[in-house]
DNA sequence: AGTTAAATTTAACACCGTTAAATAAAAAAT
DNA sequence: ATTTTTTATTTAACGGTGTTAAATTTAACT
C-alpha cells in the first residue's frame, strides 16, 4: 500500500490532534505511516506545502459538511450558517483556527463557494463592496474568535493550566475590578451562545447597512 | 550594563520585525544582546514567557498609546478607538496580530483598562452580558482580521510571493467566478478602509442590540 | 577580605525541517 | 524475459531549534 497525498493529510490530522500545531512535526507523521520522514518530501514540497493543503481542506470541510448550503432563503441565514459551520470545522481539530488562518488556498473549490455567497449578498441589495466587507467581517469575526476559544484549551473541554490560572487572579482582583472579574467568569463558558450572539451582532450591523442604503433611495 | 527584562524585550521586537514570529529565536536575539542563549532563561522561565510578555506588551501599548482614551464621549467613539488603535499597534510588529493573538496576560493593567470600557458599556443601557459580547466581537474581528492582513505581506507594503500567485490565479478564473474574481482585487487592498467600514458595521449591530432592548420596555 | 547570591558561559541533549545521494520497487520498453 | 526508465523510499548528514546541568564569572553584602 503505497503512500499518497490524501493518506498523508489524514494523519497528519491525527498528529495534530494529538499535541497541536505545535507538536505536528514529520518525523513524528512519518513514525505514524510508518516510514521515514523524508518520504513526505516526494509527496509534499516542505512542511509549510503540508500545511497549507490542511488548511484548505479544513477551510472545504467547512463548505461540504453544509448540505442545505443552497437551499438557504435569506442572506441573512446563509451569514449564520457560514459562521457556525466553519466554527465548527475549527474546533474538530486542536488548533484548527490558528492552522487555517493565513494559509495560501490551494483548491478552486474555495472561489465557486465565495461566488456563490457574494451573488447572494449582491442579489440582496448589496454592492459587491459592502458584500465583501460583510462576508470579510464575518470570517475575520469568526476566526479571531475561535483562535481566542482554542488558545484556552489544550482538548475539547480540557482547560488549560494558565488559563485556569488567569480565572483565579481575576478572583484576587474583583474588588478593584469588579466588572472584569464578572466577565471573565462570562468569558471562559458559553462558547456557543457567546459566539452566535456576536454573529447576531454583524448580521444585524449588515442589515442596518442596506436599510440604510434603501432609504437614500 | 547588565541584561534585565525590558533590554531583552525591547530586542525581541527587534527580531521579530527582522524575521517575523518564525525567526524568532532566542539565538538571534542572544547575538543581538552579546550574549549567549541560555543566558536568557535568566530574565524568562521559557520561550513562550517571553512571546507571553510580548503579546501583553502589544496589548497595552494600543491603550496606552491612545490618551484620548479617556476623554471619549459616547461608547461608539470608544469602539472605533478601541479597534483602530489595537490594528494599529499590531500592525507596528510584523506579525504583530499572530503573536498577540492567544497570549496569557500578564500584566493587571490589561483588566483596568476592561473595567473602564464594560463600565462604559454598561452605564450606556447594556447588561453585563451585552458589553462582554460587544467587546470580544470587536476584538475577536480585529485579531482575525489583522491576523489575515499581516499574512498576505512579509514587510509593511511589501507583498508575499505566494499571495501574489494567488491574485494571479484570480485573474485566470474570472470567467468562471466574476465577483470572485473582483472581490480579490478589493480584498487585497484598502485594508484601512476595509477595517474600519466593518468595525462600523458591528458598532451598528450594537446599537441595534440596545435600541432593541429600550423598545422592549 | 571572605562569603553568599546573582548572572552568565560552556557543553551537551534531543529534536527539528530539509537536502543529496544511494537504493529499492514498479512500470515501460525492448 | 530482460533491460531501461521512472517512481518512490531510505540512509546519512547539515545546520538550526529550545532547553537543561554544571562550571564559572561577576556583583553584593558582612
Amino acid at each position: 500500500m503505497p503512500l499518497d497525498r490524501q493518506l498523508i493529510l489524514h494523519h497528519a490530522f491525527g498528529v495534530l490532534n494529538e499535541g497541536g500545531l505545535e507538536g505536528l512535526t514529520l518525523r513524528k507523521l512519518a513514525a505514524r505511516l510508518e516510514v521515514q520522514a523524508p518520504a513526505i518530501y516526494w509527496h509534499f514540497k516542505s512542511k509549510q506545502d503540508l500545511l497549507d493543503e490542511m488548511g484548505t481542506q479544513v477551510l472545504l470541510k467547512a463548505i461540504e459538511d453544509e448540505p442545505k448550503w443552497r437551499e438557504l432563503e435569506t442572506w441573512q441565514e446563509l451569514a449564520f450558517v457560514y459562521c457556525t459551520s466553519l466554527r465548527r470545522t475549527f474546533l474538530r481539530h486542536r488548533d484548527g483556527a490558528k492552522m487555517a488562518s493565513g494559509t495560501y488556498l490551494t483548491d478552486t473549490k474555495m472561489y465557486e463557494a465565495m461566488e456563490m455567497s457574494l451573488q447572494r449578498f449582491t442579489s440582496a441589495g448589496f454592492s459587491l463592496r459592502q458584500a465583501v466587507v460583510a462576508l470579510t467581517t464575518l470570517y475575520s469575526y469568526t476566526v479571531g474568535f475561535v483562535i481566542e476559544e482554542q488558545a484556552t484549551q489544550i482538548a475539547p473541554g480540557m482547560p488549560n493550566e494558565q488559563y485556569a490560572l488567569n480565572a483565579r487572579d481575576q478572583r484576587v482582583n474583583k474588588d478593584l475590578y469588579p466588572l472584569a472579574a464578572a466577565a471573565g467568569a462570562e468569558m471562559f463558558t458559553n462558547h456557543d451562545s457567546r459566539f452566535e450572539e456576536g454573529v447576531r451582532l454583524i448580521v444585524a450591523g449588515i442589515a442596518s447597512a442596506l436599510s440604510l442604503a434603501s432609504k437614500a433611495d
